[in-house]
DNA sequence: ACTTGTGAAATCGTTCACAGCG
DNA sequence: CGCTGTGAACGATTTCACAAGT
């Protein structure tokens, strides 16, 4: 598959590209140029159709592309026209918050399990999820063929969950935990370090002087 | 001042290094050559100097890195070498997650408060910060001079909340919204989007065939 | 002997600009 | 005429490779 030959760049536009034209569709707009698919999200015209064209030809000249369509075109292309079981490991607030949030099932992700150690929070319900130790987590995994999986646990336990997720067929890990992982390939690892975030607000924003 | 100028990978990075140095000075590591920054971080020495180099000479050939000291340099240049206080709004489940997250405070940002809409929330208490009303919001960011916000509101209210921060004088945010937000500049953002996220690991994990 | 800092080369990604289609 | 798809030009970022410092 040549997935990996994709720019990065381009793959998060795509991203970008389906969150705006899900919009445009629910206000019942059914085809759009790339210029005004760009305007609204700070790229260019040109952009936009480079980026669609390393998957294929989507558009008619002197028309534009048609919402609806292209909508089930990208999905295609990241994946997310299936639905993908997605474990949650670490019910701390954060995991937790994970859990309840609503956009994940929205795109396409469904939560079927949620991890932790703490005798607190084992057998806690969170929506209709509830909390398993983690010593069950091989098993689930395997049994559900979990592929996907949320890690927010403190950051010296990341890398031993990380591992054994693998171990169980986890194939991507989505990372909250302030730990850059060590993983052999074949492992995908997307890292969300909040407060890295922060960090490159105030940079940018400076010492503004008032 | 250059901020400007500098290449949001290699501000990113800084993150990346400061993290990881922060780590080896916890551990009792004194100094540290850019070949060992950067293996662990998946970069190459070679960057990792690079990188450097756009803010100064902090390193000593033949030896390497003092940790301290590029500590102390590189908290200045992402400007975390002062408190900076940031608010909250919405207190849904991610907001309330974020409030009790204690990775901020520790890399140098003080939740001061919070606002939300929703009569159920407003009042509450999250830790020691109690739930103000979003009428509230341009007083309190004017007199506690607030520069960063942290946006966890549904999307169709993120615009709305967007442009209320920033006349009352904020500077930077960071926003969990999944909308694009539209600002005349001045105003520096950052863009999470939890679902984009998996959605990205869903592309890159493919159609894995068994 | 080891490691930094840095020009120069290579790679990667974006924008331009236009031929060709509807 | 408007708009896509795309080679070619451009710009940005990374890697190379080595002179110079310790």
């Amino acid at each position: 598959m040549k997935n990996q030959s994709i720019p990065s760049p381009v793959a998060w536009r795509l991203s970008l590209y389906l969150r705006q034209l899900e919009s445009l569709d629910e206000q019942g707009v059914e085809k759009i140029s790339s210029r005004n698919l760009a305007e609204s999200l700070q790229v260019t015209d040109a952009q936009v159709r480079k980026d669609l064209a390393y998957f294929g030809q989507f558009g008619r000249p002197g028309v534009g592309y048609r919402v609806a369509p292209l909508i089930e075109q990208i999905r295609h292309i990241l994946g997310t026209d299936r639905i993908w079981k997605v474990v949650v490991v670490g019910a701390g607030d954060l995991g937790r918050a994970l859990l309840r949030y609503r956009g994940f099932r929205q795109k396409g992700f469904e939560l079927v399990a949620a991890f932790d150690v703490s005798d607190a929070t084992v057998g806690s319900r969170i929506g209709r999820i509830v909390v398993r130790h983690v010593r069950e987590l091989p098993g689930l995994i395997r049994r559900h063929e979990v592929k996907l999986a949320v890690v927010a646990v403190p950051p010296d336990a990341a890398q031993d969950v990380t591992d054994q997720l693998q171990r169980a067929g986890v194939k991507g890990i989505l990372n909250f935990a302030p730990t850059t992982l060590q993983t052999d390939n074949g492992l995908v690892i997307r890292q969300v370090d909040l407060a890295a975030h922060l960090q490159q607000l105030s940079f940018r924003v400076g010492t503004t002087p008032e």
